[in-house]
RNA sequence: GGGCUCGUGGUCUAGCGGUCAUGACGGCGCCCUUACAAGGCGCAGGUCACCGGUUCAAAUCCGGUCGAGCCCA
């Protein structure tokens, strides 16, 4: 029988879609709420293997929570805020956005998003999700930006936000303001440049010390940089206290080199002495360790680059180029005025834009800051109450929690996102803000009049602000926006209480100082509560040699070819194999075992139903359990017991494991080959055999059912669906395998469990016993006599279990090795002692050792006597030592094999 | 430079104090067995990265070395 995967696959997929499988019910105040706060993927067109293993994984918890009775809230949600976007509308025009108006710009982003959410949802639908549409969210729909603002205006109320100059990470190409997370560092090769900087005072005790030297305008000191376009804005040249050069030098001036500008030299011991010439130049502002070194000695905030990556008056001669020109104009000056000694490579960590890799710069305008530093320990008590998987994630967090010495700029100088809702005044030098009412909201101040006509402060006139939030404004407050915090509610019965906080924040750890982060911050301001009770950290999918996928080396791996080539159940076969908090490499050998695992079951499935040929068998109870099917019933139970323990912890190997062990070992290759002729049978073994496949196939149905969502179905409405009824409506079959509820473990008399295990390890022995014959598994035995010792009489009541696998015309359960008589059958000559005694006789000797009865020799030597054998040269006798004893048994006078199985033998005879 | 995770047969992987170290993929041999040859049975293949320590007992715990990945500076 051809199985198409595809096409089962397609079918239920449909199925589910139309039947609603999987819809949150937000009237439904009996059952308990489980609800995730989905992340949002960025709407860029397609799902990629990460994806496709993070939200598989969030199925099996959702698919497995329905079934335990939750009414589970899974929304489908897409992100669609911000620069990529932005980016991308860009490019595909050949525009910039300020090429075009504010509004259609907006207008033309969305309608990119759209497209690409449609085909994403079909994706999704694909993979076999649960994700429910009907209350999913976009992060741009007016709905979702409303309650953005509104969490702003309650945080600005509240006095956690404020507006200031100070400066700001700055990326010159996305010509925006972003937050210190939003920073990545990359190793750059960049030019080291040694420069002279001519010292002010002579010292001769300096003459001969390392990067000191002189020209013919005197003693000067090498001073190393990556930054000469910045020498104009050096505002001091700091050097290790510990420097012997710096206890000469401290507190003297030191001349700038082109800019003829003089610079005190202090001491700090942040410098590296071994880096460069081991004198550092603090510039305004290169990197953030200059920032520091600015606030620390409290030197002049002159800033030589403007938003748009130019230089400014600062910058003197190099005004108006932009960084990298200056850069190299600076370096040509420096080389032809003899003021660049030398110069080297160096790798170096450039902060770079995360979404365009830009190198960022350090920006002084008014921005928008939440004050956060005050709120460090009121996120980690917030995060000591969840319960995170693994558990060491959360040490991530602890480490970016600690190390924060910056507020959060809220601010973007960009379109497409959530505007700042506030208007502020154009007088000069009046800093009157007007912040829209909740009322309001959603509100552009672009567009949109201020709730009041003139700035309160002055009377002047306001003027809509123009920038929008950093986009991780609106995702830190998914858990409030799903839980309909200040929406309306549905039901009308306190949704939100419900809903809020809710159960399990899936996420991927590179988004922890994020994310996570400004989430927990956002909702321990707004609601002292944490936004959720668990997180459940995926990590990395690479590729198959562990390496991330990039574009860019060639090594990305579509999941939906892996569907095409697979099927959907095997990606998902491989998402339980990938550990949560560690990254995975894509292994095609679980796409395979997968794919193979999804036949296997289906055909498990088949031989069942068509055991029980459309009729629904006795309950357990009512039917004589053999000890096999007690047995089975047993690891039946453990079966449930370790896949719900399993999925209790988001472990979904173990859970996986357990479920194929259970299904194809302990159920198909052994208690099906054992019950295969009884449950063909009349009577009530056989209907005890069909009971017992019938518990055990629907148990593994549910219990795969999560994990194989279409092949479980698949299996249910062929075989069990029609047998079973509705939880709530006893008249109706279920629509789904995923609305009936999770298995329970069976009820049996279990004093038969060891004489079933025993049995089928009997049955297991026979089999292999015959392959290594050459023996037809189903080849008939002429006896099989089974020493089961304590066990005997229960193992009897299986007699026609071990009859139907074994092929046995014969069987015999015995508690004793009575009857069962081992005697030597052959005398096998030890040739490495024969040889070297005998010589030339050994092969004589050999001839005379096959004459010999083995039963009379075997007892001479038990007895600890020679042999003594007769040849042509007359009797000799030989050692023990020289011979082996091959021995036999034999029953009744014939001859058997006699097997070993734990816990007692079995001998078996042909014919 | 710091933090976290991980080094187990050819490849991938389970185990994370206690019988002969789990299983998959691949390889080899045998087998059409009233569900399945996309299957069954079996075989080969491992100094559990390395070095120390704790313990009656270490793949497992501790320390160090080397290597890989991620996060951060």
């Amino acid at each position: 029988m051809p199985t198409d995967l595809h096409a089962i696959e397609e079918k239920w997929q449909e199925h589910w879609r139309r039947e609603g499988v999987g819809t949150f019910d937000p009237a439904d105040t009996r059952r308990e709420v489980y609800s995730f706060d989905v992340p949002p993927p960025y709407a860029s067109g397609a799902l990629h293997c990460g994806h496709a293993v993070h939200y598989t994984h969030q199925d099996f918890m959702a698919r497995y929570q329905r079934m335990r009775g939750k009414n589970v809230f899974f929304p489908l949600c897409f992100d669609v805020n911000g620069i990529p976007i932005e980016e991308r509308v860009e490019r595909a025009r050949g525009i910039t956005r300020k090429d075009i108006g504010r509004q259609e710009f907006i207008e033309i982003c969305s309608r990119f998003a759209d497209d690409n959410i449609v085909n994403m949802t079909k994706q999704f639908r694909r993979l076999g999700h649960s994700a429910d549409d009907t209350i999913g969210y976009r992060t741009d729909s007016r709905e979702y930006r409303r309650v953005t603002q509104i969490s702003f205006i309650e945080m600005y109320k509240a006095g956690h936000i404020y507006k200031g100059a100070f400066p700001v990470n700055w990326c010159p190409r996305c010509m925006t303001a972003m937050a210190d997370a939003e920073v990545e560092h990359k190793a750059r090769e960049t030019d080291l440049n040694f420069l002279k900087f001519h010292l002010t005072k002579e010292h001769p005790e300096l003459e001969g010390k390392e990067n000191v030297g002189r020209d013919d305008k005197g003693q000067y000191l090498e001073i190393a940089t990556t930054r000469p376009e910045l020498l104009g804005v050096c505002q001091v040249v700091a050097m290790h206290p510990d420097d012997e050069r710096a206890r000469v030098l401290e507190g003297e001036e030191i001349n700038v080199p082109v800019f003829d500008k003089k610079v005190r030299i202090i001491t700090d011991d942040t410098v590296d002495k071994d880096f460069g010439s081991g004198a550092l130049m603090v510039c305004t502002i290169g990197d953030k360790e200059d920032l520091n070194k600015v606030f620390q000695h409290k030197l002049p905030m002159e800033i030589a680059i403007e938003g748009d990556g130019t230089m400014n008056a600062f910058a003197g001669p190099y005004a108006g180029l932009q960084i990298t020109e200056a850069r190299e104009k600076a370096k040509e000056d420096l080389e032809r005025l003899g003021l660049r000694v030398r110069h080297h490579k160096t790798e170096g960590n450039v902060g770079s834009c995360w979404r365009c890799k830009t190198a960022v710069e350090f920006v002084q305008t008014p921005q928008w800051f939440l004050r956060l530093l005050d709120q460090k320990e009121n996120v980690l008590k917030t995060a000591a109450e969840q319960e995170w998987f693994p558990e060491f994630m959360k040490i991530r967090l602890r480490d970016w929690v600690e190390s924060l010495e910056w507020d959060w700029v809220l601010s973007r100088q960009r379109y497409f996102a959530t505007p700042i809702p506030v208007w502020e005044c154009t007088t000069p030098d009046c800093d009157g803000v007007v912040v829209a009412t909740e009322e309001q909201a959603y509100v552009d101040p672009t567009v949109d009049a201020p709730p009041v006509d003139k700035c309160p402060e002055c009377g002047g006139a306001l003027a809509g602000c123009e920038d929008v939030f950093d986009t991780w404004m609106d995702s830190s407050i998914s858990p409030l926006y799903n839980s309909y915090w200040k929406r309306e509610d549905p039901g009308g019965r306190d949704l939100h209480g419900r809903l809020y906080p809710m159960t399990v924040r899936p996420q991927s750890h590179d988004i922890i100082r994020t994310w996570a982060f400004y989430t927990i911050l956002r909702c321990t301001m707004l609601k002292g509560k944490t936004p959720w009770h668990k997180v459940m950290m995926g990590g990395f999918i690479l590729d198959p040699k562990g390496h991330p996928m990039h574009k860019s080396v060639g090594n990305v791996i579509d999941p939906l070819d892996v569907i095409q080539e697979y099927g959907a159940e095997a990606l998902r076969y491989y998402a339980t194999t990938c550990a949560l908090g560690e990254d995975n490499a894509v292994r095609y050998q679980d796409f395979v075992r997968g794919k193979k695992f999804a036949n296997k079951f289906l055909n498990i499935q088949t031989f069942v139903g068509k055991i029980l040929g459309g009729k629904r068998p006795q309950p357990l109870a009512e039917l004589p359990l053999t000890p096999s099917d007690q047995w089975l019933l047993a690891e039946l139970a453990a079966t449930i017991e370790k896949v719900t323990e399993s999925l209790d912890r988001f472990e979904y190997s173990p859970a996986m494991k357990a479920i194929e062990s259970f299904v194809w070992h302990t159920l198909a290759d052994n208690y099906i080959e054992l019950v295969k002729s009884r449950a063909y049978g009349d009577g009530p073994d056989a209907e005890a055999a069909r009971s017992v496949l019938y518990t055990a196939g629907l148990a593994a149905t549910k219990l795969a059912a999560p994990f194989l969502p279409h092949i479980a179905e698949e299996s249910f409405h062929e075989v069990y669906a029609k047998h079973e009824v509705r939880d709530d409506d006893e008249q109706h079959i279920p629509r789904s395998v995923h609305l009936t509820g999770w298995p329970r473990a069976p009820e049996y008399h279990a004093e038969g469990v060891a004489a079933g295990r025993f049995v089928k390890d009997v049955v297991a022995t026979v089999r292999n016993w015959k392959s290594d014959n050459g023996m037809a598994l189903n080849a008939p035995l002429a006896l099989l006599r089974v020493v089961a010792h304590d066990e005997a009489p229960r193992v009897e009541k299986a007699i026609v279990d071990l009859k139907g696998a074994t092929g046995a015309i014969d069987v015999e359960v015995v508690a004793t090795t009575e009857g069962l008589i081992e005697s030597p059958v052959a005398l096998k000559p030890v040739h490495s002692k024969i040889g070297p005694t005998f010589k030339q006789q050994a092969k004589e000797v050999v001839a005379a050792l096959a004459e010999l009865d083995p039963a009379e020799a075997g007892e001479r030597l038990a007895s600890g006597k020679g042999l003594i054998l007769s040849t042509g040269a007359g009797e000799l006798e030989i050692a023990g030592d020289m011979v082996e004893v091959v021995t036999g048994y034999s029953l009744a006078g014939e001859e058997v094999e006699v097997l070993d199985v734990p816990g007692g033998i079995i001998a078996v005879r042909k014919e």
